[in-house]
DNA sequence: GCACGGACTGTAAGCGCTTGCAACCCCTTT
DNA sequence: AAAGGGGTTGCAAGCGCTTACAGTCCGTGC
């Protein structure tokens, strides 16, 4: 048997080709060849790889996964086998027997918004990057779902879960910690004790946003809120009120609206906010979504922008520069940060004990052309009939509306 | 033994919870309950789960795939035992044993352009619809990395796989199919014998964009082509000689402007177009990126659009009705591909023998703001000084330029 | 010239699950 | 009362790979 192993590499190669497997050799013991099973489809395996180099199945695995202790010779001869056979590994079986699959898991509510997008694509470079494969799941806001698909994908499917949750912390955080399964939190901006987080300066952003409509000369500016479950939402509107603090301007609850980070509510929130007795001059959306909403009503309302009403958003997505007039906003680094996040996540797979940690990145505003100047005093000072002076008839019915119902 | 397994469920099941599993029972034969070796993590089996509920193995697997043949009093039994143990079934092992993954694997060239998330949004929708997981991979056009992908992909990661592939087929394909392995081709509109092919209709599409510019009065329109490479761009070709030919206008090669689909060259191109002795009035451009090039182009010559120069695109990305003036363009159903696709290999997952198919999805024309009539005759036929008349002084050098050279 | 360490290689024993088959139960049929 | 049969259940044998451990071989130091 041992003079067997040393038998000249090349005639040895040869003749293993042929049919007839070496007894004993091919079959490990207790392993009878191949059952008549089945026998899903012909793939080669291991086995194959090995009996055709004239080596064990466990040197090939050797020669897979680059590890030593395999003498070149053999690994050459093992090279050239698997490229005969065209063998291409079985994953599941790899990760079965070796605990790691070499996928991260990439959890996101839906695939509509470009602010998801934008943090996919990130994601998708920064996983090729570092030779992860990527598991999208989209979760549709559908909580149940999405605690099963947690379960799934760290019971073998995954070595990493990237979590894009712009919301509370849901339960199956927890558990995944106590498993130590490795994950990352993207733009969750609120406490999360020993969890890793990467999130945006949103409390920073906003006040960049609002310090600058003030600079502008704006005395009324409002807030479209973004969703309360969110905490970069609260952030916001703290960065709001710190901007309002530093220009010396007082905060007013009524020019406070709630949104959700969407369009239509946006759209909503600013026809309630214009039908005030004072109506705003500047609203500071907390999404470029929401600055869309508010640049409609806008339009419908027959005010310009950003001569009778200036806008800001939040996020920076394509579409922002796309609109007429291209939106001002604070740019978050959104591609960043799913970058960012991936990064992270490979350190947390390769080192399970790394400490939590917070990663802030930081916001820009972008000035384009939704803000300018309020317009003249004048009509900021008349009230009610100010807005009447952007012309439109619907600005009228507006303005009717805000004399009858002088607080809403 | 046997008057064992038929102690009454209910206090056989109290006894089971005891610390102490029956030998021989909850450890099948040669399998020595859990070794000492590393234990990765202490995650339920389904062992645990069996002996907690006081069944075989086996039986819990057929709880977990709700299989027939088990009682109903059993099935209740395992089902809380899993649930106390928070049981999830660990996913590679599954596979590795079945051979079936429950994933799907879709192949995109990059995440870039709102026309592969278009694509990809609809895989997604349907694939949570019929409950595959998606596994995205981007290629980045690396044709060695793309063949490395499919075969990893197609050894137990995916069942099936979904390609975008809007270029000439590669050598791959011809693997998977001789492996029986299933998939599925989003946007490849040319010959792909014994391919599952999913397209939509572009010559069809071409055709009905050409005639609206015809229709609309012009003569002379040009055409930015697509990546040669890609089958769509030819077939869009042949739509536009189609609509040439129905309107009785002749084909003109010096109309015809190669492209990439992207927005640079057709930037390029359109300048070379318009630079010519005859310029047209009218181009339509294969792809909506590119028509947003026609339209920058445009700009930059002084001309208006669609006043001075109609431009009709392809695809209807979201961005094509954000820009101003909201472009003209081919609605191709990309999402509706994309969820078609998985629809289609569900099929193809279910049953390996269906034979393989091809499948057109119909485009529609939707004429938003980037069409109108040609300027009118006379500066038409005024060639050279034609434009001039577009006022800027930019288009008076483009005129000045064709003039010197009458002909590219 | 022989024990000894180091470089290779092979063997066994799993990873956690599925599944064909055999065994068993209880109940009907003859 | 014995045979037959359908519904349940358990067992064994894998799926294709990794990896601890146990050799095997060779060159070296004494």
């Amino acid at each position: 048997m041992e003079g067997d192993r040393r038998s000249a590499p090349t005639e040895g190669r040869r003749d293993r080709a042929a049919p007839v497997a070496r007894s004993g050799r091919a079959a490990p013991a207790g392993r009878p060849a191949r059952t008549a099973r089945a026998a899903r489809t012909a793939r080669p395996t291991i086995f194959d790889v090995a009996a055709l180099a004239g080596v064990s199945y466990s040197t090939v695995s050797r020669v897979i996964n680059d590890q030593p202790h395999v003498h070149e010779d053999t690994r050459q001869r093992v090279r050239v086998a698997m490229a005969h056979l065209g063998y291409t590994a079985h994953v599941s079986a790899r990760a079965l027997a070796s605990g790691r699959t070499g996928a991260i898991g990439l959890l996101a509510l839906e695939l509509e918004s470009s602010f998801f997008t934008a943090i996919i694509r990130g994601v998708d470079e920064q996983a090729a990057h570092v030779g992860f494969d990527l598991l999208l799941c989209t979760t549709h806001d559908r909580r149940e779902k999405e605690a099963q698909y947690v379960a799934r994908l760290s019971h073998g499917m995954v070595d990493g879960l990237l979590i894009i949750l712009p919301r509370a912390m849901p339960d199956y955080v927890g558990r995944l910690r106590s498993e130590r399964f490795p994950f990352v939190i993207i733009d969750h901006d609120e406490d999360a004790p020993g969890c890793d987080v990467i999130a945006a300066d949103n409390r920073g952003g906003a006040r960049q946003a609002v310090a600058h409509l003030a600079e502008l000369g704006h005395r009324r500016i409002a807030i479209i809120t973004g969703d309360p479950v969110a905490g970069s939402s609260h952030q916001r509107v703290l960065g709001y009120r710190d901007a309002l603090a530093a220009a010396g301007l007082p905060f007013d609850e009524t020019l406070v609206a709630q949104g959700d980070f969407l369009e239509p509510r946006a759209h909503l929130a600013t026809l309630q906010l214009m039908r005030q007795a004072a109506p705003p001059t500047a609203i500071f959306a907390s999404s470029d979504l929401a600055a869309f909403g508010v640049m409609r009503a806008a339009r419908e309302l027959g005010m310009r922008v950003p001569d009778d009403l200036s806008v800001v958003g939040f996020d920076d997505i394509p579409e922002a520069s796309y609109v007429g007039p291209p939106l001002t906003t604070v740019i978050q680094p959104l591609r960043e940060m799913g970058r960012a996040g991936v990064r992270r996540l490979a350190e947390l797979v390769r080192d399970q004990t790394e400490p939590a940690m917070r990663m802030i990145l930081h916001t820009t505003l972008m000035v384009r052309g939704t803000t300018a100047p309020p317009p003249e005093r004048l009509a900021t000072r008349r009230r009610g009939t100010g807005i009447a002076a952007a012309g439109a008839s619907v600005a009228a019915a507006v303005a009717a509306a805000s004399r009858s119902r002088s607080r809403d």
